[in-house]
DNA sequence: CCGTATCCTCTACGATACTG
DNA sequence: CAGTATCGTAGAGGATACGG
């Protein structure tokens, strides 16, 4: 992600810089409605290493739009959940996200051209 | 970008494929509105190299939210602009801007402490 | 003016092993 | 269960020079 640079325009970029990145979305979607578990979460995203959603979920921790809540247990439980920020957040990228679904086809068409020539 | 993944779950992902990056929410947000020679974006996006402005073009023209006209003058002359597909996707990250814009101040905030703590 | 062609850097992301 | 710690890699992005 771009960090440094400093965020002008629309806001889109700050935006980008807090929901960007392979992981973000899903890890946000998947947060979506209801708290989830550490271990929860890595079976839910499919394909991500501890280490990145550790990463991404202290990230979005830290841009203060997921809480981490550690119930100090025995086995270890931790909850991760979306803040009202990140709930707002959320409901800004609903429009996005059903522009995304309804052309799905459409876009993954393209790229596959795109694979396909070399 | 991550390009062979399959686009899963809500259509973030398909979306983000076609808006994320360092560049492509700066040129999609220059070219909003009207049409754009190739010299005139440059300028208006500061700090991209050529290499880069005419990468991002091409990939946001194969997908179908921007066309190219080359009006095969001398000198060149050609200009960029949104198609329909393009508006409709500028359109749905509106409230994504909307919201980026309403947390600049908060966001950019966050990420100096990061930055400072190293 | 509108690009291409190279070469290079940097970092996001991945694989694996280990711990309280 | 919920993480840390390392090491390694691919590709996004940058710098510079050249071409129609």
């Amino acid at each position: 992600m771009a960090r440094r640079r400093p965020l002008t325009g629309c806001g889109l970029e700050a935006a980008l810089a807090v929901v960007g990145g392979k992981w973000k979305p899903i890890v946000l979607w998947n947060l979506a409605g209801t708290p989830r578990r550490f271990g929860e979460l890595r079976r839910l995203v499919e394909g991500i290493s501890e280490k990145m959603l550790i990463q991404q979920l202290r990230e979005m921790e830290a841009d203060g739009i997921v809480s981490r809540t550690d119930f100090r247990e025995i086995p270890p439980r931790v909850e991760y959940a979306l803040t009202e920020f990140g709930v707002s957040l959320a409901e800004a990228l609903r429009p996005l996200c059903e522009w995304g679904t309804a052309h799905v086809a459409r876009i993954e068409a393209r790229r596959a051209e795109v694979v396909s020539a070399r």
